[in-house]
DNA sequence: TTAAAAATATGATATTTATCAGTAAATTGT
DNA sequence: ACAATTTACTGATAAATATCATATTTTTAA
């Protein structure tokens, strides 16, 4: 038995949670629910979307390609989180790679239900515009972490926010594990550059690793760092 | 005699175009018209705004200062544009400051009106998302382009930006003309970088300059050097 | 109008970061 | 279980970019 659009938790954490009741029963009819293997594409860039994605369980990596042929990754969603929102509701193709860094389970919700419910409750509305500004304040600032901060202060920031975005497992070790490629694709910075600096992180006791397991050692150390000290 | 909204042409250009003609009306009403001085801010970082800027003359830089002391320009906004959406949108204080680059007239218009119609006038939200997520693309693509493009490929798109954009006087200048600090500021380099790369830009006959003015020379030769040729 | 201040420009140098080359370790498929 | 492939790592070097110093030009304000 699928589950029901009406009793799922993860509804909480978004923007559906302002839909009415007869509203989510439409999308519970509509949706699909598809299990995305580690490292299989949800949709690339460029796909005209059909609607949008509801992430049940799981990390994805939501990229870029630049020319030069290297992903930034621009954004790592995880449970609760709607993908593919900004290229349905502004009916574009998408400019971003949704990849599954975990296995994952999401729910496809068709666009018709969206747009429907977009267009006839203002609160609906409303969520996703706060949701959306809330995004675009967050691009903001990584516009500004970026080019303002060196590869090093940019590697501390993502080791934190890794832990308070997605935690830490039992053994003390971020429990997202991303490769040094994906991690040197949200930092903006070359393979072997992220690599060395995990390196000397490791050397100066501000982490440890086991693999490709990565725990943060010195939390204070690593934001002096992020700060300029 | 002070104009009003609802006849003002800027709106045609933005999400207030979706107003009824009675919260038109209402907006008008509460609206007040300010000269903004080149230089001058029409907000700061961090403060708290009670309503949106609409711009009906001139262009206002939005940055945000970084750690080292430095501005990174996240958007030039010009005719049209609202200023102050997201902040207004999710309660928060502003992330960015909006500085005026030329002499500007902008209208304020007090939150009130805004939550307002948002929470009545499902097509006004839909329209603010709309160009929120045009926003936010945008965002993305500014992401991508500083962190995998050279100093150089970026100052070659920035030109084109401008031009595309803001468009030439009558003796083929940008017709912004901002200062080699603002133009690093936009790129995300130091300023002695940007003035280097004008000089060689003009070197190689892809720009002419006059004072401080800049004009695009070569336009397929800077077009391809952002691609990376 | 003119002195002071700010912006532009350029050279020398230091620092950061990327690239290339190669080895070691881990993962995958059979 | 093991060869093949991918990923992680390290060193050497090159390239890009920032920083510091200083000169020149432009703008500002008294």
């Amino acid at each position: 038995m699928e589950s029901r659009c009406e009793n799922c938790i993860i509804r909480q954490f978004n923007s559906l949670r302002a839909m009415s009741k007869e509203e989510l029963k439409k999308v519970s009819d509509s949706k699909t629910t598809k299990i995305v293997k580690k490292g299989e594409p949800i949709f690339e860039e460029g796909d005209k979307l059909n609607g949008v994605y509801c992430v049940r369980n799981g990390v994805s990596k939501l990229s870029k390609l630049s020319a030069n042929g290297k992903d930034q990754i621009v954004k790592l969603a995880s449970k609760g989180e709607v993908l593919g929102q900004r290229s349905v509701i502004s009916q574009e193709s998408t400019n971003l790679s949704a990849i599954a860094v975990d296995d994952m389970e999401v729910c496809f919700i068709p666009k018709e239900s969206i747009n429907n419910t977009l267009q006839k409750n203002p609160n609906f509305t409303l969520e996703v515009l706060r949701h959306m500004a809330h995004d675009l304040k967050e691009a903001d600032d990584v516009i500004v972490n970026i080019s303002q901060k060196t590869v090093k202060q940019r590697m501390a920031e993502a080791f934190l926010y890794l832990k308070n975005n997605f935690g830490e497992d039992s053994d003390g070790f971020l429990a997202l594990t991303l490769s040094r490629e994906d991690i040197s694709n949200v930092v903006g910075t070359a393979t072997e550059s992220a690599i060395r600096i995990i390196s000397e992180f490791k050397k100066k006791g501000l982490i440890h690793t086991s693999g490709k397991k990565i725990g943060i050692k010195d939390e204070r150390k690593l934001l002096e760092m992020v700060e300029g000290f």
